[in-house]
DNA sequence: GGCAATTGCTTCAGGCCTCAAGGAAAGTCT
DNA sequence: AGACTTTCCTTGAGGCCTGAAGCAATTGCC
């Protein structure tokens, strides 16, 4: 009885690393399509768009092109193209800096900060009502027990440096 | 002291369902592009494409492509070009059916078959490897808990059918 | 100073992705 | 049968994404 318990737990156990990888992407899929749709939709804006003004947002400032890259996670030849469609809409500016000529600065413009203020909030009210069903003891430790998946993979990469 | 409580609760559980989502999406973008890299260098293909493959690796009589579609969650359009891709590097093949000249079905080639084989087993070992830190029993809870993000968003986007 | 290495961004080719429009085959209705 | 509708796939425009190669400015070393 303990070894069938066993048994079966070890046949149970068995690739729960996979479902659970295909379960998160298939999860992250279907809401990123949706929230997709909706900024298209209602805001005529793309995700990646959202992700980097988001980042612009709580920098007054602005952030290099660089900076930008890494926080979005986007290649610096992806960020390139955002930000070149981003200021041709008149949502951010970019300029060089006068001391080092190498670095280009983007942030918001104030056409671009009302306008992201608005899909901000629309957006968060889309992911409380994806996950309004999950219980808040849930979110809460799922949140932790996420963080620990993603710690788990950063510490697992290819050329950590 | 209850009411500190329950005060502070308040203020944590602010945001739990944003925060969560940009966890979830920060951690399938890490896993992803790792798992991507290492497809890419170690087996010349994409995740679209192994997706693709997984689905009709189950299926020996292979699967028309709306089915594939809908499987991968990928547009239909989208579908078109993969498959066109993987038709010409000999994984697939690709037939109209005699009796609904409308249809197209995809299977493996034996080749595609012992291809996809090695890389499936690659991609189990590294999945497991990323997620090497996580506990058992928290694989398996999140698994379950998942499952309900899941089940919640499915039940709350824009024109369920 | 002069030159090599590094840093920061851009460009390019190839592939993924969506939505919308289109074409062709099959089913339906009168 | 002939016309309407639906189903299944393809096409095309626009944007995202990556890796690799390129160019310019800056830094570091002699």
């Amino acid at each position: 009885m303990d070894l069938e318990l066993v048994a079966s737990d070890a046949q149970e156990g068995k690739k729960q690393e996979l479902k659970l990888w295909l379960r998160l992407l298939a999860t992250t899929k279907l809401m990123s399509q949706e929230i997709r749709r909706r900024l298209r939709r209602e805001f005529g804006a793309t995700l990646p768009q959202f992700d980097l003004l988001a980042q612009l947002y709580r920098e007054k400032d602005g952030l290099r092109l660089g900076e930008l890259s890494s926080r979005t996670m986007v290649t610096n030849g992806n960020v390139t193209g955002l930000v070149e469609r981003l200021e041709a809409d008149g949502t951010i500016i970019r300029e060089r800096l006068p001391d080092d000529k190498r670095v280009t600065v983007a942030r918001l413009s104030d056409k671009g900060r009302t306008y992201f203020e608005g899909m901000a909030e629309a957006h968060e009210r889309w992911i409380r009502e994806m996950m309004a069903e999950v219980e808040p003891a849930v979110l809460t430790r799922l949140l932790a027990e996420v963080g620990q998946v993603k710690e788990s993979a950063q510490r697992h990469l290819s050329e950590e440096d």
